[in-house]
DNA sequence: ATACCTGCAAAGTCTTTGCCTTAGG
DNA sequence: CCTAAGGCAAAGACTTTGCAGGTAT
């Protein structure tokens, strides 16, 4: 946590109530959050307008530290980046519920592939899976 | 083409020149399209209103025909489903030009491995690399 | 004939901005 | 002090819906 506020701190943002309930609260959740989300969070409510809230995502995106995901079936969500530029979700059609996936990530090789295929640089991917979550069946 | 008007007639669409026209496009463009991109689409902006392209792709998301997907760069697009449940797309960052990845998918494999460890059903995937093209480099 | 589709316009929803005030460094 | 950050409210940008009239089957 620490770590994330200095990193904010070397990167000219100034270090606020807001900045740092909006940190705290997304460095807990360890899952993508809404800006909607965030806007009800208990810790967050009283705190931050939902502006504020908006432009502290948009400064924490612009300095790297944060990731902008979509997914089909809901609107865009944020998470801290984990820094290794990849992204493995798993997400239930029917509820919604997110969950994340630790796999040692088996598409670093494809990356590469595409990388010298392509020409792109500065690459990064996201593996979403869709389905039907147990409960939900 | 005509296979996907029977699949329409098969799930008791009724078969007009607005559901052809968007089939139509979305089946020449290759790549997934936005509800806006379709509105301006010379075939179909003097044939559908907005509302229409909205309701036919809502229709055809409701059979299975067409595929909801969110890029992190621009809002939801929609494409023809190949019927294969997976989806593989690179695109730039900076100028946001999609293309579509023809690789012979290398994730099914984990996908099973999603499936026995999670429970989850009627899994399908969508794989997003994004980086910098040549161009914009 | 009768559902289903369509166009138009308006209502919603969520995101983004302007402007003035507040407060971090 | 000076400038970034915050609050409020309003403007935007899309998406979605109601309803009256049109059309495929």
């Amino acid at each position: 946590m620490e770590e994330l506020i200095n990193k904010c701190r070397q990167n000219g943002l100034r270090i606020t109530t807001g900045l740092r309930t909006i940190l705290e609260v997304l460095h807990q959740a360890k899952l993508p959050m809404s800006l909607q989300e965030l806007e009800v969070n208990p810790a967050i409510i009283a705190i931050c307008d939902r502006a504020t809230i908006f432009r502290t995502l948009q400064r924490l995106e612009g300095i790297g530290m944060l990731r902008r995901l979509n997914f089909s079936h809901s609107g865009a969500k944020f998470s801290l980046s984990n820094g290794d530029n990849h992204e493995e979700y798993l997400i239930c059609t029917a509820c919604g519920e997110i969950t994340t996936l630790n796999m040692s990530c088996p598409v670093h090789k494809i990356q590469d592939d595409v990388i010298n295929s392509t020409g792109y640089k500065q690459m990064s991917h996201e593996l979403t899976f869709y389905g039907v979550c147990p409960a939900c069946q």
